[in-house]
DNA sequence: CTATAAACCTGCTGGC
DNA sequence: TGCCAGCAGGTTTATA
């Protein structure tokens, strides 16, 4: 569920929340949910730690520490976090983090598929080694996208997908990217034109933007941390409008499977071959 | 390199 | 109304 936009919005509003607050506690609920550390000595470790600056790196949300440690969060399919009154619950609370000024921090996730790591800072690179460029980064540019795609012989969707060729994108945002590119999702990578990967390029940012500056898509459960809902779902294009006409050519919107995920696209605007 | 399946989990929806 | 199969925004690992 949270793919970039949805994990920047998250992480702009934690900056403004949580940068200099101190956790006074934090507790393990679910075990699994915390990654690569035994949770007793997850609690322990974060125990009195301030939180310095708030990042992201694709869809991972960074909260580092005075002690120059990270607490790296990974949401995956169905986590939020949530801020919440001093004895306030919510639902499926996996670890919750008591603040100093009396508030938590509850990170909740229902299907129990999300992750949270602590790494020290010099840790951070290697949980990061994978991952491909960032799509709104300036370093990001049509040139890099053609070089991650040279020579692949894949459906251009299944490597929008691959957090190692562009980081960040899921299935909401890799369905609007290649909407707006009017490329279908089939076509293999290697012979999409110079054209059309520039095409490309401006849809992945413009799709990203677009989620970003209205606070996300929720379809389903993502919710910002003040529990409420993104409001992204009336922009989206083409994502779960399957019958729906197209908002281009009125064309009902199709729905097939690609690299076993839903996969929606518009037969006319987006053509198999150019 | 590519493709596919399964695993991790629970809740929701639609069909009967 | 009740039950059950199938599906869900992500990632990793195994297998072919």
């Amino acid at each position: 569920m949270p793919e970039l936009p949805e994990v920047e919005h998250v992480a702009r509003q934690l900056r403004g929340e949580l940068i200099g607050r101190t956790i006074v506690a934090a507790h393990v609920i679910w075990a699994r949910s915390v990654q690569g550390m035994d949770p007793l000595e997850f609690e322990e470790r974060l125990r009195g730690r301030t939180v310095t600056a708030i990042g992201r790196r694709a869809k991972y949300l960074l909260i580092s520490l005075d002690d120059g440690d990270a607490l790296v969060i990974h949401r995956r399919m169905s986590g939020n976090l949530i801020l919440a009154e001093k004895d306030a619950a919510a639902p499926y609370t996996r670890v919750a983090f008591t603040l100093d000024d009396g508030r938590q921090l509850l990170y909740t996730d229902p299907r129990k598929f999300g992750r949270l790591l602590l790494v020290s800072e010099d840790t951070l690179e290697q949980v990061f080694a994978a991952l491909g460029p960032e799509p709104l980064e300036a370093d990001f540019t049509p040139e890099v996208l053609e070089q991650q795609l040279a020579g692949r012989d894949r459906a251009i969707k299944a490597l929008l997908l691959d957090q190692s060729v562009v980081a960040g994108l899921g299935n909401i945002y890799a369905d609007e990217a290649l909407f707006r590119a009017r490329i279908h999702p089939l076509r293999r990578a290697s012979t999409l034109t110079h054209d059309e990967i520039a095409a490309l390029y401006a849809g992945i940012q413009g799709a990203l933007r677009t989620g970003i500056e209205h606070g996300g898509t929720t379809f389903g459960r993502f919710r910002d941390v003040y529990n409420e809902a993104g409001r992204n779902l009336e922009h989206v294009e083409v994502y779960q409008r399957t019958g729906q006409p197209c908002p281009h050519c009125a064309t009902p919107i199709e729905r097939i499977t690609v690299a076993q995920r839903s996969t929606h696209f518009c037969p006319t605007c987006q053509q198999a071959h150019q």
